[in-house]
DNA sequence: CTGAACCCTGGACCTAGGTACGGAGTCAAG
DNA sequence: CTTGACTCCGTACCTAGGTCCAGGGTTCAG
């Protein structure tokens, strides 16, 4: 099938098809006699397995080392495993931030609610302060 | 201060200093006769409050807006918290999606570490296939 | 006075993952 | 044969937030 098709099945755009076989991502598929790319149906399948595993928060840089291990043998899934465990446990700490930035809001909207007729905001005020959860003094150097 | 100075004090690389300059995060400080930037002491602390911001989530625009909004009179403490609570609604929707990216990897290891003798790798095949999250058939077009 | 250490500038470069553009070739319909 | 849609290619551009560089000026100690 042509670029166009193939990017309308799998949702991305035609440059997207380009870029990644620039990459090495994707096989330079066969060309028709007019030099036109001509990929297989089978295309389909690889670019969904490349968007899913980015909704994943694989990197592209992962997605083609994953690619290279399904090409191995079964020692690849070993391989593949500790990849996911891995980017697991980065998620892992991700969520663990974001969720203190998000206790962190909290506690600076809360502040910022205090009725205080005249006051300058608190708000503003608190973010340049060392915030709560860290120790006192312990940004004083 | 100097620029060195102030970057070291506010852990900042200098080139840092210039670039917030450039995007009018930062005023153009004095200069002294030989025309290096004197900072004054107050930078230490406003380098600080973008750099505490940027960890809240907040990209360099909005703390743009956070310091004007600083600037102007007690309604800016509002906008100020809208702002807030706006960064906190992003944040509680990317730790949604992180948690399910989580959810997702465990699964796939699960399947992977199923045992199987001459299998092809399960994860692989797993992550090509709509997630056991998505309803069944609705990725089929 | 000299050399080291610092600072100045505009502009290029970096990551990641694309997206857009211009000019030319191809293909199918009319 | 012409027209319009599609595709080709290399290259430039985009976001966000910096970082680095070359070539020059300043400052200070010795």
């Amino acid at each position: 099938m042509r670029s166009s098709e193939l990017a309308q099945r799998a949702s991305v755009n035609t440059e997207t098809l380009r870029y990644y076989e620039r990459r090495g991502l994707l096989q330079p598929p066969p060309r028709t006699p007019g030099g036109y790319r001509d990929y297989p149906p089978a295309a389909v399948e690889l670019l969904r397995f490349i968007k899913r595993a980015q909704e994943l928060g694989f990197t592209l840089d992962e997605v083609e080392e994953l690619l290279h291990l399904n090409a191995g043998g079964p020692d690849s899934c070993d391989a593949a495993r500790e990849l996911a465990q891995s980017r697991r446990a980065d998620l892992e700490t991700r969520i663990v931030d974001l969720q203190r930035m998000h206790d962190s809001l909290t506690d600076l909207i809360a502040t910022c609610e205090l009725p205080a007729a005249d006051r300058a905001c608190a708000l503003l005020d608190a973010i340049a302060k060392p915030t709560p959860h860290q120790r006192p003094g312990a940004d004083h150097d």
